[in-house]
DNA sequence: GCCCTATATTTGGTCTGACCAATTTGGTAC
DNA sequence: GTACCAAATTGGTCAGACCAAATATAGGGC
């Protein structure tokens, strides 16, 4: 399901879900752009500026003679939230290696943004650190809360590298989380702990708790996530195969 | 000095670091399509190409009635490689909060790599270590085992997510170093110390261990790689524009 | 003078059709 | 079976044209 409201756009989303399905395999010479032009029913030009953009994305490698489709391990990190929201039934063991990869991010961020922030900057920290802590009991109504927290904290940690990674991620994920109806429950002594600990780390300054707190908890939350999942592989998932 | 053969790439790549080098204000209107193709003496049809990918790269934003400058800050992580890229003279902060990013992410393979790994797959690690360690002498030398030891955890850990991460960074980054002939120094005892850790959490398969002494080592190369490039803010760098 | 609206212009989105150069492919001669 | 050559295919680019949406401009009403 293509998004976009441009034909190049609409060419490029398709070909790319069908690539991150596998449908090709990798090193697979890639229809012509003429083929595809008949296919989408749409001119070169149009499909030439969607490969254009796939190109981008490295999942295809065009050249003179041909174009031929590459591994997804090769590709750019921009694929991750198309893949993630590729299917109903997003692959647990992605959805694991991404909350594991994230925990470190948001934890280095936590880390340098405690370190790093002024009195002012702490003191509003905290005040987000409040609000998270009474929105703990309802999940969904905790996210704004989360995210803002999260925000805030890559704004005073200020590193572009985590800033432009999280770009590539971001809402995507838990977006995709809620769409799916994952719901997965942390206990309430894991949120206290959380919140206790962050706000510990806001009032003696110690990014190092922080980070570990951080760390902690992206930890419990992947578990919790993993179970959600598990519990989950049933549903009437209508697949929409093209 | 854009790369790539096609008239379409090397538009894209003017204006990439165009954008990058700030001669457009965040916000601001994009020259028109008809513009940029008087400028470039190209069609309209190449210039869209190039746009398209700068859309990718989410640098800027195409609309109908004009396109706009976005800020670095919303862009793609692929933008990285050519910022670190723009000058003879990276910027020091950067650089810090790459190696920064570069460490907790290679730490969490370490991890997840000596956890996860086979008995066969530990001995081949171990190989690996020592032959860094045989090269332990010669910064440059030691590259290629670096490296080889790194794609080798990294395949093991088998973490897409990190795996995407490390495609949009990889090799741009020491590689730059190297052609800048910025040669950071690591006191011998740290590369000992390095080399003695990871083998300990190999004997022991602690993937805890390994993740600390990798997350050291980066700590204590940011350092030196910071002092060397203070060391150098004064070479004659032929600053090129446009 | 100010604000809102109707009009003209600009801009992106797409198409058609064409040409070139490089690569592939298929067939042929050895 | 192999090496080589010609034909078909493919990507790269161009020119000119049309549409719809957005912007800029001019005009009229207050």
């Amino acid at each position: 399901m293509p998004s976009s409201n441009t034909i190049s756009h609409e060419i490029a989303d398709t070909l790319r879900d069908e690539i991150l399905r596998q449908r090709y395999q990798s090193g697979d010479r890639f229809p012509s752009e003429r083929d595809l032009a008949a296919r989408f029913d749409a001119s070169r030009g149009a499909v030439r500026e969607g490969l254009s953009q796939l190109e981008q994305l490295g999942l295809i490698r065009i050249q003179p003679g041909g174009a031929r489709v590459q591994s997804v391990n090769v590709a750019s990190l921009a694929v991750l939230g198309p893949l993630l929201a590729l299917d109903d039934h997003p692959d647990p063991l992605l959805v694991d290696q991404f909350l594991q990869t994230f925990g470190v991010l948001a934890a280095l961020t936590a880390k340098s943004a405690v370190n790093s922030a002024s009195q002012e900057q702490l003191i509003q920290l905290k005040k987000l650190v409040v609000g998270l802590a009474e929105q703990a009991n309802d999940f969904k109504a905790m996210q704004p809360h989360w995210r803002e927290l999260l925000e805030a904290m890559s704004a005073i940690a200020d590193n572009l590298v985590v800033r432009l990674i999280g770009n590539d991620l971001k809402a995507q994920f838990v977006g995709q989380l809620m769409k799916l109806g994952i719901r997965p429950y942390l206990s309430k002594g894991s949120r206290d702990r959380l919140i206790t600990t962050l706000m510990v780390s806001l009032n003696e300054q110690d990014g190092e708790i922080a980070g570990q707190a951080m760390q902690d908890h992206f930890e419990e939350f992947r578990e919790a996530v993993g179970e959600a999942i598990r519990f989950r592989v049933d549903k009437p998932s209508s697949r929409a195969a093209n």
